[in-house]
DNA sequence: TATTGTTATACTCTATAACTATA
DNA sequence: TATAGTTATAGAGTATAACAATA
């Protein structure tokens, strides 16, 4: 109820450029830009103004799709997992279940989602994507991997893979991951 | 007014282990986590989750300075870049000026900023740490290099310093980050 | 006319408590 | 007693409009 909280702890960078100066009153206020060498040399920052710099591409990408970035990752775990229930989204996703009763409402009014009776247990209810859901999945799919080679424009192929490998190891220490997320160690 | 934040689309997740399946609807609800090996493939997603479990550590670490990340990156600009305007940092840390005015106005109350007139424009105050600010962000920069070495306990030092170089490319394309924020290419 | 700093305020996102139906 | 899903709501973060003082 009081916690700062973890995910709105995140600010929104735009465009830090270099501009170092011992002393940054000298000048006309809002002259250049402050030096921010030291946080830059933090991973955390820079891990946090990378996954901004990602979303503001999405963001602008998904817009036709009417899907943020919750929902993209709701549809995909909901279409690689058919019949997967709202508790195993909020466990898999970090979402409080109450904060994802409104995002499944909305995605099933869209008709992109179904809820069937779940086959053993009457209080849960299995959720699968529509023919509709699966055709703008599909879409929003690609998108998102075009999106992600813009977003990643300024890294070969293999940096990608190292920086996907080496942030894993950072959020997931317990994990040796070397690849691309399906197989390997 | 409308626009959805792109901050706030950053979710918060926390202990996604592997628990790969065809179909999630077998067995009980709530068996096992279901596949989100996808989203694992994006750059986005893992720099997110990165930042959010680097952050956690932070918030947990610097609680004793009552210090939020956005507070300690105003800190340190100040600190760094002393008599700094208000505007400046806004700009640095893409912060909008009503929401810093309140951010200041705290660490003001709490005797660890100064304003003083603006040399040559009267409109704008420079800010600075006082004795007691210097001393607390003196100590806190301290514990973020330590909360810093203990979120990239996984990796090695060389590790890390490719880790922020490929994140810099990303968000910043055009510099050719090479090194560790001061010099170098 | 443009900019610095500010107030007020609306909107979004995150988190907690408490309830129901079922296990 | 515990869990899935839900409602209501509190709290934190993000965004815009508009103003006074100064450039």
């Amino acid at each position: 109820m009081s916690e700062p909280s973890i995910a709105n702890a995140l600010r929104r960078p735009r465009g830090v450029r270099k501009a170092a100066a011992p002393d940054a009153a000298a000048g006309a206020a809002g002259d250049g830009l402050p030096d921010t060498g030291h946080l830059e040399t933090l991973v955390g920052y820079n891990a946090r103004r990378a996954a901004l710099s990602v979303i503001g591409i999405f963001l602008r990408r998904m817009a036709p799709f009417e899907l943020r970035p919750v929902d993209y990752s709701v549809l995909s775990v909901i279409a690689h997992n058919p019949g997967v229930t709202s508790r195993q989204i909020c466990a898999a996703l970090d979402i409080l279940p109450p904060n994802l009763v409104g995002m499944v409402k909305a995605l099933q009014r869209r008709r992109l989602i179904t809820r069937r009776p779940h086959p053993s247990d009457r209080r849960a209810q299995g959720l699968h994507l529509t023919p509709t859901g699966e055709r703008l999945y599909r879409e929003a799919q690609a998108t998102a991997s075009a999106l992600e080679a813009e977003a990643t424009a300024a890294l070969t192929a293999d940096e990608v893979q190292t920086l996907i490998a080496l942030l894993r190891k950072v959020y997931r220490p317990g994990t040796a991951a070397t690849g691309n997320g399906d197989a390997a160690v």
